[in-house]
DNA sequence: TTGCAGATGTGATGTAGATCACGTGATGGC
DNA sequence: GCCATCACGTGATCTACATCACATCTGCAA
């Protein structure tokens, strides 16, 4: 993909939310940096300090946890047009406690912590912009969280896929597991009759 | 509690975050509407739309989701200071899928989706501070929702009692069991011996 | 006073999902 | 083209928590 591509998919995607001027949005583009991965690669590393956030252009990465046992919880997978980081880290300026890496090949623009805040600042309609996908962004958290607490593995399941179809040919079931925060043995019986 | 109190107390809150000018602060109090509520009583109701947002200034509330078997699941606590609401239904303006009621008599200042809008267009500085703010929430929903994942009832138990100590106090046992996803049976043997 | 509703504890039993163990087939690096 | 690794399935067993049932205690309203 080349930049004008890159450019033109941020743009569409701020465009549904506000409104920016042509010179606006270049100016605000200048600040994101291209970048390409590969499948397997590691972006943000648990303990390392955190300085970006990834808006994604093509490709999947996740966003995950691994606790004492090494057992790995996925917060958030992340396809085109989202945006991902450690964002606790990231805001509190404290070491990341997450990892981010890629589960395909994947191009992202990168936006610097003290970028995004410096056209937050100057850019009235930017602020918006990033006030608007966060409260998304917390919506969404507050729905997934209620939906572990009310249903079970089956029904998260199904939902996971009526929302994101097109995770089941990327995503290994390991990987979806891993979000629903189930086993994948208890994941791969899902759909076996009782004996 | 006085106008005067209540207007000192979400001084207090938002200075913490950015610089208004007095007149500035002045016209965003203006909107807002001060209500008392009793013991019981339900500020949003399931069903019903919504089109305010609260900021506790005294007692405590719950915003809660009922099943269809009628079990309860609670998304948040709010104690003075924080903010709460449908968030999803306010945003979206659809009709409520939560309820919001009183723990303890309470004291709140409303402010409606189109107030804050209006006032998040007209004074950058509110726009920054409910970015600041949604963000906070939305880095607290995300670790919980961690915590859920990775931790047994125990842990978390533990957890919210050293986050938010009054809440022991405060909260009723069924109500904490509702938060931590648990039945009130489970939580009330947490700590009983092993037969 | 009486009596009712809410808050809490606790025993007995049921169950979803975890864990451990093992197998097969696919795949990608060298 | 070989071999190590990963993805995925599946049986046996274990366990945390749910559910149902019942008891106690408390505060409060008629």
């Amino acid at each position: 993909m080349n930049i004008t591509a890159a450019k033109e998919i941020l743009k569409t995607h701020v465009s549904k939310v506000t409104t920016l001027t042509e010179e606006q949005f270049d100016y605000i583009f200048s600040h994101f940096q291209y970048q390409q991965y590969k499948k397997g690669q590691t972006i943000i590393t648990e303990g390392t300090p955190v300085n970006c956030e990834y808006f994604v252009l093509s490709g999947c990465l996740k966003s995950f946890f691994i606790n004492d046992e090494l057992k790995m919880f996925i917060l958030q997978f992340a396809m085109p047009t989202w945006w991902t980081s450690d964002y606790n880290a990231l805001y509190s300026r404290n070491k990341a406690t997450v990892n981010v890496d890629c589960i395909t090949d994947a191009e992202v623009l990168c936006l610097s912590n003290e970028d995004r805040e410096k056209l937050c600042r100057e850019i009235h309609h930017v602020e918006y912009f990033f006030r608007w996908r966060t409260n998304k962004g917390y919506v969404a958290s507050q729905k997934r969280l209620l939906s572990f607490m009310n249903n079970n593995v089956r029904y998260r399941y199904e939902e996971l896929m009526a929302l994101y179809p097109e995770l089941y040919n990327i995503v290994p079931k390991n990987l979806i597991a891993a979000y629903l925060g189930v086993s994948r043995e208890t994941l791969s019986r899902l759909y076996t009759p009782e004996k």
